[in-house]
DNA sequence: GCCAATATATCGGTCGGCGATATATCCGTC
DNA sequence: GACGGATATATCGCCGACCGATATATTGGC
């Protein structure tokens, strides 16, 4: 199980990667690519969208619910898309290599098996 | 940099499966394997070293300060040594399972690159 | 007409990470 | 013999963030 907001937001940024989304595809899109690991729940995605926006990574605009016609704001059902910004992009190269650089400061130590009973 | 104490148990009893250490050598060695990425400050550690104590996953004595003679509480200058207990060498592993589970799952995400641009 | 699923959003209590701080010993050196 | 930096262990409590609980409206199937 994973819910800290840190990697949520190295999720979120890698799903608008791949194009336009919103709230809750996000969270179903979590859940499937991490075989129900990753639980994107309402009071983590959300507030974490609100910011992420003030910072100016993604945008958000009130569209047409069809994908195709996400950037059609005429009449009828809208959701709220997200976009990833240019800034938000760079922010996800940034967040990869952290989460990358982490990894290997983590594999340092799990990469070390076991010895034998007793002193160093 | 990585403080998270998550992180830190992992790191702690991966350092512990490999000999009997003590407080201060655990800090040094953590930042060592890191290449100071890794800072295991005295606010993190020794109420970590408590918690897992507790746990019955190490135990630990005050005895003499040379590593070879570190079974010998004999008289002399002394240092509280810490070690895995069979207990503790389990939930290392369950420990480092956990990571490589929440390594795939990230992994996931971040080893798909962006496509192009607009809506999905 | 009803229920489950879809969709977005806020709030605040709870928990814990860790900076700041305290204390004591050891050793080199001036 | 005293000063300072490194060694060594330990506690405390502030601050802030995480996220469970909750609220609300719409849609679609039966």
């Amino acid at each position: 199980m994973l819910t800290g907001s840190e990697s949520a937001e190295l999720v979120v940024l890698s799903l608008l990667s791949e194009g336009a989304s919103y709230g809750y595809q996000l969270t179903k899109d979590a859940a499937a690519r991490s075989e129900g690991h990753l639980r994107l729940t309402p009071g983590v995605l959300y507030p974490l969208l609100r910011q992420l926006e003030n910072e100016g990574l993604i945008t958000s605009s009130w569209d047409a619910v069809r994908a195709e016609d996400a950037d059609d704001a005429g009449e009828g059902r809208k959701r709220k898309w997200y976009r990833l910004s240019p800034k938000g992009k760079r922010r996800l190269g940034q967040r990869v290599e952290a989460y990358e650089s982490l990894r290997r400061v983590i594999d340092a130590f799990v990469g070390v098996r076991p010895r034998e009973e007793g002193t160093r």
